[in-house]
DNA sequence: AGCGAATTTCCTGGTT
DNA sequence: TAACCAGGAAATTCGC
């Protein structure tokens, strides 16, 4: 269960869901998701030059939020601030320990991601607890605070 | 068709 | 009080 990152490796152009489209690209492909209602914090508007300076806009290859599992898709948004409208924030990069800001806007995210349109943040944290006793997450007595475990990957910032 | 992993859903109870 | 956190239990989804 640690082999799902059998990232943009090698896939045929013929898979529904291209590897190399950018989630924009796929959010901007509205007909995904009809049914999203656009009052709630970061929805569309990811323009707003969210707070993130020009400091780390790498634009590693990683731009695809297609990752399968829960906590591939938090990593990918957190190394992406372009699509991170400020849902989450690392407290220490180093150590792997971020914040969810907008709780809301993550679950809706990933509701999106998995075509749920009843995912809460309730729910959500529930599986993200459950990364507890696999080591992905490693606890952190903070409100709305995570932190990486030793046996997630690709998050560190020298093995990026 | 059957299984297992990864959630998803629901819930009770405690905390901030 | 609202928003979280802890986990147990059971249902669901999906890939193989």
């Amino acid at each position: 269960m640690l082999d799902s990152v059998a990232h943009s490796s090698f896939l045929p152009n013929t898979s529904f869901c291209d590897p190399l489209m950018s989630w924009t690209d796929l959010f901007s492909n509205e007909e995904y998701y009809p049914a999203f209602d656009h009052q709630t914090d970061a929805d569309s508007n990811c323009l707003k030059t969210s707070g993130i300076k020009s400091q780390d806009c790498h634009s590693h290859s990683r731009t695809s939020l297609q990752s399968s599992h829960l906590w591939e898709f938090v990593r990918d948004l957190l190394l992406s601030p372009e699509e991170n409208c400020g849902i989450l924030e690392w407290e220490d990069r180093d150590q792997g320990i971020f914040r969810v800001v907008k709780s809301e806007a993550l679950a809706k995210m990933w509701g999106q991601r998995k075509k749920n349109d009843r995912m809460t943040y309730e729910k959500l944290s529930r599986a993200l607890r459950y990364y507890y006793k696999t080591g992905i997450l490693e606890r952190v007595d903070r409100r709305l605070v995570y932190k990486f475990g030793k046996n997630a990957h690709g998050w560190q910032e020298d093995k990026l």
